[in-house]
DNA sequence: TTTCTTCTAACAATCGTTGTCAATTGGAAA
DNA sequence: TTTCCAATTGACAACGATTGTTAGAAGAAA
């Protein structure tokens, strides 16, 4: 994750305009760094400072960020995006009770997944498949949820 | 996948009723196995049979399949659902360019990614993770696509 | 057939996200 | 510093995907 300063650097060398609200949303984004937030969330955050900054901003902003490669966008199931200041290859563990979010660094290679490809594409792809990204979810439960879940099974 | 009587018998077995229009959806899911369709494109195959079923009762009858775990409900990044009549452990390479999708097995099981993950989880989970399911989706061009691109971009 | 329960279809609502557009504002050039 | 224009903002509504509500229709059991 890069500090405020660099995120105001790489909007200026956009070209894009650097105001507050914007000032605002990166602070917002730095000071929640690993925490995997959704937009909704950083804009709770934007709106504490400046109350009148609409969720669009947000999402435009973040949308630009995301554009410019130095935040990527998760789709992480259903709900909503979710935004990640880690932009570097990793993959992601997912809590289904809590819905926390956690990088990992599984040893998965775009090369060793393009490797396992050829043989199984159908022939109407010539066998062939130019990966660019890959994405793997890790879905479960955590060790918190898991100690909660049987007094939470219980009251329920 | 199962065969259209093997879904008539899933909803009887749970106390569901099968009725003309739910009939109608497991042929089309049938008829459309491995195309993973979205709840739409199997909406439209039904209402060429029976034009007044409701795209809800689809939603409805899928979600039910799904619970069942006869489908599986695919996210793949965004847009609509898919759903996927294979259940069984397999992986998603998907065109980003003509959006259709494959399965394929790449040598990914549910305990080799657990060993990976206790030495990176933060403390406050005890390092534990108990995984549920795991959902690798390969993004990127197909053959057919990598083919048209050059044209495809030049008409553009 | 009767009765009871489930299901259907129309409709509107919801959620997350984006388009429209007039008014405002950043910031480079003068 | 002032000026100017393109970029940005916020209010609002629209959007696509999906689900809740409801009254009426249609299965299934007796």
């Amino acid at each position: 994750m890069q500090s405020s300063g660099q995120l105001i650097e790489h909007f200026r060398a956009q070209g894009l305009k650097v105001t507050p609200q914007r000032q605002c949303i990166f602070e917002a984004l730095v000071s929640s760094a690993g925490s995997h937030p959704t937009a909704e969330a950083i804009w709770a955050e934007v709106v504490r400072h400046m109350p009148a900054v609409s969720l669009k901003t947000v999402y435009q902003t973040l949308n630009d960020l995301s554009t410019m490669g130095v935040v990527s966008h998760l789709a992480i199931g259903t709900g909503s995006a979710r935004f990640d200041t880690n932009v570097d290859r990793h993959q992601h563990v997912v809590c289904t009770r809590c819905n926390r979010v956690w990088d990992v660094y599984v040893d998965l290679t775009e090369e060793w997944i393009e490797s396992k490809l050829p043989s199984q594409l159908p022939e109407d792809l010539g066998g062939r498949f130019l990966v660019s990204s890959s994405d793997l979810v890790v879905r479960g439960l955590c060790g918190a949820c898991a100690d909660d879940s049987s007094s939470v099974d219980a009251t329920v």
